[in-house]
DNA sequence: CGAAAAATTGATGGGCGTCAAGTCAAGTGG
DNA sequence: CCACTTGACTTGACGCCCATCAATTTTTCG
């Protein structure tokens, strides 16, 4: 848990969109554009009262807590084209931050609450489906397992393809299943030369063996 | 993952209600009465098709699931009056079991889908809430933290009293802290000799040391 | 009471965290 | 272009927490 990258999700980042404020505001009433944020902007904080929901154009999102010591858990990552920031009542339980340069979109949830409120039932149950099947990893499986199923995971969101993009750090990697940044490097070392994948780039992996990665996942 | 207790839910269990059934049927069509449960019996099984919601009456029902190898997580405690089986789409995703002696009402969706959609996303968002609080349990907290955090959680959904009824057995506590039956044990050990707790039996638990216990759970 | 199940307690070992050093890539300034 | 810095990642050595295996005790229930 070293240092954390600090800057603040602003609606409106000067220089960051077209200079056409007043314009964007009449006419997006509806539509806002999006955002464009480097790695580490906060979205929203534990605690703040939530008055928005966000969907991820591009890049991606962490989800995650703090306990008091500083240790952190990402529930989950949030990617380009989901939703996020619903909350069990008027207040964030987590923090939101991006994971690399993002653009974020705010949707407007005062006006048109009740209609949000039917779109975001089966996102929220999905939601709910993932962080459950996530505790099963974080319970129950090993380090090789919790590294094999998170590849497959960002595979399948991705497209099914043995390409990988892995848009976050590997301390960001090791908070979501639970492990230490050293565990996950030494886990893709041992992949890297059992031949189950091959590492192109720092951020990008390439599944070889498919079904022993599925395997190993159990 | 020794042997577990395998008997099937049925909705008019013989010789568990009054004996009044069609009469029941006539009038309960849209108030069924809930079934008598021994210890064990599945609710639902992970794979099948569900047409139902299910209410606690009273008693407790374990949601989990099951590696190919036997390992379980239990990601949630259903106890009285909390309503369980919203599932993304038609199927189960996990199995339900109770954990001693319970009252189980269905209600059925098929008719009234869109009033329980309505009802239910606040108790999808609460349960998505907890998942995520547990994974924080279950991905950062040592032994100790995790049964502070659960005696706790057990004591708060039942009025924040010093004395905990604990309607499941340490093996589901284990299955549900990710930890082993012994590693559980110990600890309550631990926590007894440490004066923090007392267990005036296997099933209760009395919070001697609230603050103690408290700062445990971090 | 007697048998079976559940829980406790002990001994031991391994997996992963911790600490530390080394490697690599990207960026900066002379 | 190259020395230097910086941050991210990798690799190694070591130790501890918790799983495993095993024996005993306690509880439950016929």
């Amino acid at each position: 848990m070293d240092s954390f990258e600090t800057s603040r999700f602003s609606f409106h980042p000067s220089g960051d969109l077209p200079r056409a404020d007043a314009q964007d505001r009449r006419l997006n009433q509806n539509l806002p554009p999006p955002a464009l944020c480097p790695a580490g902007t906060e979205i929203y904080a534990q605690g703040e009262v939530c008055n928005s929901l966000y969907r991820v154009e591009f890049g991606g999102v962490r989800i995650y807590r703090l306990l008091s010591d500083g240790r952190r858990q990402i529930s989950a990552f949030q990617l380009a084209g989901e939703t996020f920031g619903f909350e069990a009542d008027s207040t964030h339980h987590f923090f939101a931050e991006t994971i690399c340069a993002s653009g974020i979109r705010m949707l407007q949830s005062k006006s048109a609450h009740d209609d949000l409120t039917i779109d975001f039932l089966p996102m929220a149950l999905r939601s709910l489906l993932h962080a459950q099947e996530h505790l099963l990893v974080l319970g129950r499986q090993n380090s090789i397992e919790r590294v094999a199923a998170f590849l497959l995971e960002m595979s399948e969101r991705q497209g099914g393809l043995r390409q990988v993009e892995l848009p976050m750090s590997r301390l960001d990697i090791a908070d979501y299943l639970g492990l230490t940044i050293e565990t996950v490097s030494r886990v893709f070392s041992k992949l890297k030369h059992r031949g189950v994948i091959r590492l192109p780039s720092l951020r990008s992996v390439e599944i070889v063996r498919w079904q022993t990665l599925q395997n190993m996942a159990s």
